[in-house]
DNA sequence: TTTATTTACTACAACGATTTCGCGAATGCA
DNA sequence: TGCATTCGCGAAATCGTTGTAGTAAATAAA
């Protein structure tokens, strides 16, 4: 069923159909109805690639994110559809695994007009963001979100990771903790960066100055974090609290503590980035540091709407930082009999 | 950049260099050298659209789910994504949020050739299911898994859910159970009247026939359910065991119990679904049915794509089927002083 | 040498929708 | 009534690729 074939059975050209299809002003009340009705009976629907050929439009939006195996960038998809599917837009999604070849590679892919717009939370750092520079010149529109680079012109939805950092590590030591770690997931990653970097000012303001092999870096592979948090955690000089920049470095963590036998949080206590729905059945109980996974989703693709829609018109630069929230659970509690 | 530019650039007809970039015998292998040179040098890339309108096929799969906020279907997503990926196909993706209405429309919307097949995961019985008789007839290719509707003449993904629901069930009466609740969250939903039949023969098996007000309708409201709960658990003739048919409502049954000081397992044994990662560091860890989603959904994209390139030959027309692992853990565990 | 056949390339008609332009008829204005 | 304008519609070019059919030239077969 295409226009022709519509055509031809309302007895009028193609052009008329097309026009009546899109409610055009050109054509009379009559004609419309009629043929509105002939397209539903006869099932009629647009060839999406015909329309996006000629007016070079999608009707599309990719989502690049490093990983799906992880609640924020779950709850992320779910805003970025919702708004996707009231705009009426499709969603190619893209997963990196956290890989910056397989990223340039995606984002290359993606220069060709497939889509309208990109949304995009990074793995990689300012130095090898020329994929990302390349789709700026190209203008195609694309917002970053929580995992950006400051360097690219484009709009950014963030929360505040240093001052999280900050909070998250004061309140370990405010929980009378003395040697903090700090569970890195990538040393270039901007907010594993910002979120140390709070992490260490508030060592400094309290004149916390310990041991500085307290920063660990983790990667993507959950066997290597496991050794690493090991090693970690059977040092003479353990740490008796544990920042971990990600969820899934949190949870390696609970389970190297159950392995060596660790108690949380009277042996070590634990703080995380997380969006885990479970983090308040762990055991014990997790406190988290919860970002507004669902909201940031949703506001990244406002705001690539709004950019699709006035291409050209960057007046969308700005950084759009969202709050994140402490909730302080039993895995940093300080228990009774520790006092 | 189009096909013309770069032949006129190459002093070449368009027509050699369509064909010498995708690697024609008609073309010598020194103009195709020529041409992919030229290609990368002048950022050549075919348009997508121009491309699917003539071949009749999008390089594109659709995903259709009822929700994402579940580690089930985000293990599956990676799953189809590692497939897709391979075999160079775009992913969109859909989220009906068990909304029956929207899935049809999703559906309908599919239909005009936007993508070559569709992977599904159905939150519509056999009666409402003319959307996807829709697509039979038109030979769209489609895989349904998990959450299947048997009459519909394509392949399909499952897990045993009839002997994983028996197991699970069986498993609770061994750990002493009297009175065992079943949790579903939909009538009429193939996984979960599966699971329930399992449920319900395990308990004539064992001669179980306490009261039959122990099959609780959930729904997709979190609310509602807690609410559902917290009237099963403050009865009188309380359960002493409950079996979740999907992962939410085990959080939920957590949830509960701890408003209600009720103990797991003292009190009360729980057994579910999940695919939760962090069912073994749950107060107290979580007895489990896994199913195997990343590897269903690796499965349902492979077929889909025999289907695809095979079109036309229905030689696999088979349901898949397969294992789910029960892993015993301490919400169902007999306690000592239980004794 | 003549006739087939292969080689390497080009012209051109699709694919299905959109959009500019143009054209009669109907309407408005004088 | 005569002229200008609006209304409703259609013809045709266009978006960028692909694939069929065709054509010279070179090679092979007769």
């Amino acid at each position: 069923m295409n226009l022709k074939e519509l055509a031809k059975a309302l007895n009028l050209s193609i052009s008329t159909v097309s026009k009546a299809m899109r409610d055009s002003y050109e054509i009379s009340e009559a004609t419309k109805k009629e043929v509105r009705q002939k397209a539903i009976e006869l099932n009629y629907q647009a060839n999406p690639f015909a329309s996006s050929l000629r007016k070079q439009k999608s009707k599309t939006i990719a989502l690049v994110i490093p990983e799906i195996a992880n609640n924020f960038f779950t709850l992320a998809i779910n805003g970025v559809e919702s708004i996707a599917q009231e705009k009426g837009y499709h969603v190619l999604i893209y997963l990196t695994h956290e890989d910056k070849i397989k990223e340039s590679e995606i984002v290359k892919i993606l220069q060709n007009g497939r889509v309208d717009g990109i949304m995009m939370s990074t793995t990689c750092n300012p130095n090898e963001a020329k994929h990302l520079e390349e789709l700026m010149q190209k203008e195609i529109p694309l917002v970053l979100f929580d995992r950006v680079v400051d360097q690219i012109m484009t709009p950014k939805i963030t929360t505040d990771d240093y001052n999280s950092g900050l909070n998250a590590t004061e309140h370990l030591i405010k929980q009378g903790c003395k040697r903090i770690a700090y569970l890195s997931i990538s040393p270039d990653l901007s907010i594993c960066t910002k979120r140390m970097n709070g992490y260490q000012d508030a060592l400094k303001k309290f004149e916390q100055k310990g041991p500085n092999n307290l920063i660990i870096q983790c990667s993507n592979d959950d066997h290597f974090n496991r050794n690493q948090l090991k090693k970690l955690l059977v040092r003479k000089m353990r740490p008796d609290g544990v920042f971990a920049s990600v969820e899934k470095l949190a949870i390696a963590t609970y389970e190297v503590c159950n392995e060596l036998g660790l108690r949380i949080p009277e042996d070590v206590k634990v703080i995380s980035f997380s969006n885990l729905q479970t983090a308040a059945l762990l055991n014990p109980s997790l406190t988290t540091i919860t970002q507004p996974a669902f909201e940031m989703g949703r506001e990244a693709a406002s705001i690539l709407f709004r950019l699709i829609e006035k291409k050209g018109s960057n007046f969308i630069l700005d950084k759009t930082v969202l709050k994140s929230t402490l909730v302080e659970r039993n895995s940093t509690r300080v228990m009774n009999y520790e006092l």
